[in-house]
DNA sequence: GAATTTTTGATGTACGTAAATCAGAAATTT
DNA sequence: AAATTTCTGATTTACGTACATCAAAAATTC
């Protein structure tokens, strides 16, 4: 059986109201007292039981999800899981709710966070962009007790408390690495199509692509870096243009959003190349399915949302987090091992 | 505020405990009575505080997994997630235990399947062996009451209530895939090294392969399985004797354990051959990073251990179980997407 | 050493559910 | 219609913690 309560009680020789004080750091205690209570705690090994204490207290959690706007499948695709999530979350004593700013948009982001932390949230999860404003909304929600996770892309060297994604500098190495080996000893040029370099998850997969190309045994031209703003449209015109341009063209890799207009390029000409993209969606597994893509690199919305919920409860009731469960892995999807089609790709 | 049983009296114009009977399914409610309560729990969307109602009955589940014996590090990296997941179970009032039963041993772990029932688990996780014994238990199980899940090799056909493990037919066609891939136009024939055909996730592993190696633009002879029983010094053997038989061996895929006698005779001769295994340890990483092996597949221990938890809890209280939550992935790992590495390889 | 402040104990209520008891009401049987 | 059986209601205790109140004890100050 689990100490109790009444079990460090007695075993501290005081009463349960001390114990209470000590251990919800009420005022009224001596130091000695404190003492006493804290080592018999250690010594029973007492946890406290949280489902208990949540019933008693009647706590809820609010946990406010603040995103990026716009056309993005990924990020609607975040919104949707974090809907599902809300679903069952009455169960949990947890309430979502989504947030939604213009994309890049830095003081946006820095006034939804101040919003959320001035009704009283429990835990802030934002996408984060990388800029001083949201720098000092962290530390604002820092010094009012409210823990944020940084969500897809990271602010370190911020005050947050945690990031829910992948390492996107490995995730850029893989896509190099899967290029390098695809191609083999086939000639031609690679092109790289981000959205923008203002958002680091970008910067990051340039750069570890880059390295693991260059680490190839046999070297190859990379073409200047594409930036299609995540956009459809300029990303079609973008790939369109370079398709034309260049006739020894061997690969492309598309590390930001904007597939729509990848793949609408590719419809138009492009077989042979080797494709590898991010992001699972309904659209790049069809293209993976039908071999204009060959590899997909992709990070789980689903278990994103629930990661951010688990880190952010914990971090609320001061608990600590399991590092290995909450580490977000980088799929590489093929057309081989294709999980059967969910409900969050559109 | 979410509804209570409160409310669904007064909602239901009965008492307390007539609600009480009927959520707990207690005997002495008239059908229109019970009829009335719980169309007020379905008006009022009520559903059961698991916390509170885990509170009010002091309920602790007390679960078993049984693993196979002997040097498997897949099997030992299971055990020691399940230790590990250990140590917080007081909180979530789980209690796990371990049974260790000879490989392939089907009696055994029926054995032991039924010494867990007759102890008044709350549930059972096992690697299951395709044999009638263990469907027999499976079903006593089922009898009374208590979920049974498959871990790591399945049962489909049976009364199991959940499988959770990857899929192997997709895990070989991915190795297939990226072994044809990999090698591109270099000539050379492919062996392939099993543990034992007796469980299913071997089978079903080559199965996938072969179909996908079959299904290559080029194609590609493949020698005959080798079974290395899952031991390394078996396994050393073989792969050594088809190293010198074999001067155009091009690739090896081991669909098995045995990963230690692979490696050792790949260190005596051994470079240039395009090698993928299964199950990232301390000893498949290091080879993967030095380039000896081009890439493991993996299914994430932790992760399974965990999933189980949540499916037999889930099971034990009749609840749902989030499909897509419980999906187990698999993990293609090349150099350059290891994650750092964990306590639990060896 | 008296007056004051600080610390501690004793006790009760609450959270939402489980489970038990016993009396009374309604239905069924005779 | 009486006797019996089957339902239903009212009430209580419990789970482990939070939180509030008031009295009593101990420490501090003057």
């Amino acid at each position: 059986m689990r100490p109790t309560v009444h079990d460090i009680a007695a075993e501290a020789g005081v009463s349960l109201a001390t114990v209470d004080r000590v251990l919800n750091d009420r005022p009224g205690v001596r130091g000695v007292t404190k003492a006493k209570v804290e080592a018999a705690i250690a010594s029973l090994g007492y946890v406290r039981d949280v489902a208990a204490a949540n019933l008693a207290k009647s706590r809820v959690y609010p946990l406010v999800f603040i995103l990026p706007e716009g056309d993005n499948p990924f990020m609607r695709g975040l919104e949707a899981e974090v809907r599902r999530a809300g679903l069952h979350s009455a169960i949990e004593r947890t309430r979502l709710s989504v947030v939604t700013v213009p994309a890049f948009d830095a003081a946006a982001l820095a006034d939804a966070m101040d919003a959320a932390i001035a009704e009283g949230v429990s835990g802030i999860a934002a996408v984060a962009v990388d800029a001083l404003e949201v720098f000092a909304a962290i530390d604002r929600a820092r010094e009012a007790g409210v823990p944020v996770v940084t969500l897809v892309s990271d602010l370190s060297g911020s005050g947050r408390d945690h990031f829910i994604g992948v390492d996107n500098i490995a995730a850029g190495r893989t896509a190099g690495s899967l290029m390098g080996r695809f191609l083999g000893n086939r000639p031609g040029r690679v092109a790289v199509l981000a959205g923008s370099m203002r958002v680091r998850d970008h910067g990051e997969r340039l750069e570890g692509f880059l390295a693991a190309m260059s680490a190839m045994p046999n070297a190859r031209a990379i073409l200047p870096v594409l930036e299609g703003q995540d956009d459809p449209d300029l990303s079609f015109k973008l790939i369109a243009d370079c398709l034309a341009a260049v006739p020894d063209l061997a690969g492309i890799y598309n590390l930001g959003a904007g597939n729509r207009g990848l793949l609408k390029a590719l419809a138009v000409r492009g077989t042979g190349l080797c494709v590898i993209v991010h992001e699972l969606t309904g659209e790049t597994r069809g293209a993976l399915e039908s071999g204009v893509i060959d590899a997909v690199l992709n990070q789980d919305a689903g278990h994103e949302v629930r990661s951010a919920i688990r880190v952010l409860r914990a971090k609320a009731d001061g608990l600590s987090v399991n590092a290995a469960q909450e580490r977000i892995r980088l799929d590489i999807f093929i057309k081989d091992n294709l999980p059967p089609a969910g409900p969050d790709e559109e």
